[in-house]
DNA sequence: TTTAGGG
DNA sequence: CCCTAAA
């Protein structure tokens, strides 16, 4: 037992007896120890946050009329514990209140998507529970911008009565305990491409208005569910991606396997729009590139940003050029600034160097 | 309350 | 899916 070990037990420790609850210090044991060693030198420290994206962007646009008051209000919130496993409860007995509704017809709102190449599904590839996915409301299965209509395997693994039963053993659960412990329900592929929608019109970061736009149906899916799963998402898609450049087929317990490649591929798109998890300040940086004369060039944001639109895969991106040019560019990146600018700062410079100051 | 991120 | 810091 590392000393980080010991600590850990005993916040946990700390931590269950606020909650009067059956405990779950079993957690503990199946803690990975090489985890634990590699955190451990930042085991004693307190987490830091990287500043969301829309924190940096409001920040960057705080003299812009976008600048709205959501994260601008400073939070007054006592950063107590106790308080926060209070509220926790008052989260869950929240959703315990929104499941009220015994063994409920699930129907969706929202229609079908589409996904731009159209990839054909691969049979056996959607294994998950689709069974709660109401067929009537979409009529034939298309991704985000595909005419091409998928094929989509129903699993016999649940029926939907078995589902009611267990949202209804879910909720004795709920009723009776003080604690409860979220049945795992796996997402079905209506709720994946409700995601995928979700981020295609709000983009990445906006759970909670998801949740209200398309999850609203869903009580058993909460806003950082959705988070969650986009994550989830998103490493599939990469590992989908490693996986077709060394073996072709592969069968493995990954997500990926679950999920269809077209999906994935939607997922890899707008992985592309909208960034996730953060990286660096790619929206306070501004891509150029030389032009034949030497002049740097401001490249407009929709092009390859370090490298997160082909995750560093020249394949994927093959280089990077001007859109019908076949002159290879050098992209350097810049901090943020208007064009303008840019161009006298470099006017500056050129100047500068010219003298042979710095 | 919401989001991000580690677990 | 859970937990919690940060906003």
């Amino acid at each position: 037992m590392s000393r980080d070990l010991q600590v850990k037990r005993k916040k946990l420790a700390d931590h269950e007896s606020l909650k009067t609850s059956n405990s779950r210090v079993s957690e503990i044991e199946l803690c990975s120890s090489d985890e634990r060693d590699k955190a451990g030198a930042f085991a004693m420290q307190k987490r830091s946050r990287r500043p969301p994206r829309r924190y940096i962007e409001e920040l960057a646009e705080s003299k812009s009329k976008f600048y709205s008051g959501k994260c601008g209000v400073a939070c007054k919130r006592s950063k107590n514990s106790f308080l926060h496993v209070r509220s926790d409860k008052n989260n869950r007995q929240k959703e315990t209140q929104e499941e009220t509704l015994l063994c409920q017809d699930k129907s969706y709102d929202v229609g079908c998507i589409q996904v731009p190449f159209g990839l054909p599904v691969e049979a056996g590839q959607l294994e998950e529970n689709n069974s709660s996915m109401n067929s009537e409301d979409c009529k034939d299965h298309r991704l985000l911008r595909s005419s091409e209509k998928l094929e989509i395997e129903y699993s016999p693994a649940k029926s939907q009565e078995e589902i009611s039963e267990d949202e209804c053993v879910l909720r004795r659960s709920t009723q009776k305990g003080s604690k409860q412990i979220k049945h795992y329900t796996s997402w079905t592929s209506s709720e994946v491409m409700k995601l995928i929608e979700g981020v295609s019109q709000c983009g990445v970061g906006r759970w909670s208005e998801m949740k209200r736009l398309l999850f609203s149906s869903c009580s058993h899916r909460t806003a950082v569910d959705i988070k969650d799963k986009w994550r989830n998402l998103l490493k599939a898609s990469c590992t989908q991606l490693q996986k077709e450049r060394k073996i072709k087929r592969d069968i493995s317990k990954q997500a990926s396997d679950h999920v269809p490649e077209s999906v994935l591929q939607r997922v890899r798109e707008l992985a592309v729009i909208y960034p996730y998890p953060r990286r660096k300040r790619i929206f306070s940086k501004i891509p150029r590139y030389r032009d034949r004369t030497g002049q740097l060039q401001c490249l407009e944001s929709t092009f390859c940003i370090q490298g997160i639109c082909c995750n560093n895969n020249s394949e994927d991106c093959k280089d990077h050029r001007l859109p019908g040019s076949s002159e290879k560019l050098e992209i350097e990146y810049s901090p943020a600034k208007s064009r303008e600018k840019i161009s006298e700062d470099e006017s500056v410079s050129r100047r500068n160097t010219q003298k042979g100051s710095k």
